[in-house]
DNA sequence: TATATTTGCAACCGATTGGCTTCATAAGCA
DNA sequence: TGCTTATGAAGCCAATCGGTTGCAAATATA
């Protein structure tokens, strides 16, 4: 079973649960109330987001509060590093082109 | 049938397509002969990338050149931004606690 | 013109995905 | 001690995915 973090955030309902616990930490049955889906479903997801490290539980009584580890999303910004070289190269090449014909 | 670039980028192969187009335009035979797959499998990975304007086409005679569209790829740059200003926020906070306990 | 090369597309197939229903477990509450 | 609430796990199912083979079209080459 691949289960790596691009893998995670290609599915809309993942990503719209990583920005709704971004900011606060939510158990989920109040993360399941935002979309039009079952509780169980809700939970499918957020145990693949935690076998990826995308999230992180916190149990309390008998409620368990998610939270996003925000850290693991720099994974994807690594990743990304690569091509924002290519694309500040680009934008550098236009400017000096722009420059030539003023 | 969804077609966003978080799904076309979700497949390795297709991430290792895009790096591989990043800095130079390739046919798809070329491509092909990086990947233990066949030139069919390539291709429909290319139909893909193109259907989400991630990739170019330009016919040369016969060949057709595959290059990336380095532009598409500031989407999920974008997409991130909104955690990165969470992450750097938790990082200043961080700062200013080992600042305090000087 | 006949042949080879480059490519895309359609059809098929097994594996995976995402949703659902059902059930089991554990914690709080009357 | 029952009853309710919060949750995860298992099993089912239709849809999708990624790969394959086979074929057709267009371009280059002899």
């Amino acid at each position: 079973m691949r289960r790596d973090i691009f893998q995670a955030i290609a599915d809309p309902t993942r990503r719209a649960i990583i920005i709704l616990i971004a900011s606060q930490a939510m158990t989920p049955n109040a993360i399941a109330d935002n979309f039009h889906t079952t509780r169980q479903s809700v939970s499918k997801h957020l145990r693949i987001l935690t076998e990826c490290e995308l999230v992180k539980q916190e149990q309390q009584g008998r409620e368990i509060y998610y939270s996003l580890q925000v850290e693991k999303m720099k994974e994807i910004d690594k990743w990304l590093a690569q091509f924002r070289k290519i694309w500040e190269t680009r934008f550098n090449q236009l400017d000096k082109l722009l420059s030539n014909n003023r």
